[in-house]
DNA sequence: AGTGCCTACTTCCCGTCGGAGAGTTACCCA
DNA sequence: TGGGTAACTCTCCGACGGGAAGTAGGCACT
């Protein structure tokens, strides 16, 4: 590949983007993605069960009532986390000066088209739970007593 | 849930599980495939690239070749990366005793049943990398100095 | 015989990250 | 003035991940 112009070349690079390889971009990415809360949140800011076959729209939720939905996640995850998505433009933070104040979080369309994959995850790990289960059962026994 | 033998209740808590409570094996279950390196072993282990639409076939590969692909992983996180994968059968270990030992992974059937959400998640951060990249620089620059 | 090397780990040290829980801000009402 | 609530923020600490060096054991070369 030797006469590109830069444009070219820039073409290029996000067609090569591999997150196989350490410093590209999309392994930090991938990184971010991969985590416990961020699959929850994002799982969580769709509807909430009624299409188990399409995506399900975003929905908006308080942040009272996500801490409340992904049990046991500390504020300061939280916070971090949402902050976090918010920043990639994966959901937008609403303050709305009520009483106490209100802040809603929703999935922007970016937000939606992870929400699938995550809320696949999330399926497959419910779905496939009791056969991990048994493996686990399996391998403790088999192999744990060496 | 009073009177129940004990297949009743494992009938009904497989029928419940639920990522989203705390105490829910699927939620560490969830918890274990939300990682990294998971991800990136996973989606390594499905052919390379060949078929961009479909899964890909399972394909066997050796410890020194994961380590060589998902550059950047330490040893001691791909051999318990690998393990925690075995154990709950997603991939088996086979080893073979040639001049030096040769271990080699490859994905069961479960294990192929998560590549498919796995390299989805790779291309979704591939795909996306630039629409974040420039979510990022807006946010930072629009919220960031206050 | 001895030295070296190769693969696939294992062990140790240490910096960073996540969890628990108390404190803070801002506003309204009694 | 005191209390209550929502959404954080701060602090402490234990657990986890990364880096690098050490281990096993079998062949190969000198």
């Amino acid at each position: 590949m030797p006469t590109m112009t830069a444009a070219q070349k820039r073409a290029q690079a996000k067609a090569e983007y591999d997150a196989f390889l350490a410093n590209c971009p999309s392994r930090q990415l991938l990184d971010r993605i991969s985590d416990k809360w961020v699959a929850l949140v994002l799982a969580a800011l769709g509807s909430d069960c009624p299409h188990p076959d399409g995506a399900g729209e975003p929905r908006s939720m308080r942040y009272s009532e996500l801490s409340r939905q992904l049990a046991g996640v500390s504020q300061k995850m939280l916070t971090q986390t949402l902050r976090s998505l918010e920043r990639d433009g994966l959901l937008t933070r609403t303050v709305t000066p009520t009483v106490p104040v209100t802040v809603t979080y929703e999935l922007t369309n970016l937000g939606l088209s992870l929400h699938g994959l995550m809320r696949g995850l999330k399926v497959w790990a419910e779905t496939n739970m009791d056969d991990i289960l048994t493996n686990r059962e399996k391998y403790d026994t088999t192999g744990g007593a060496t």
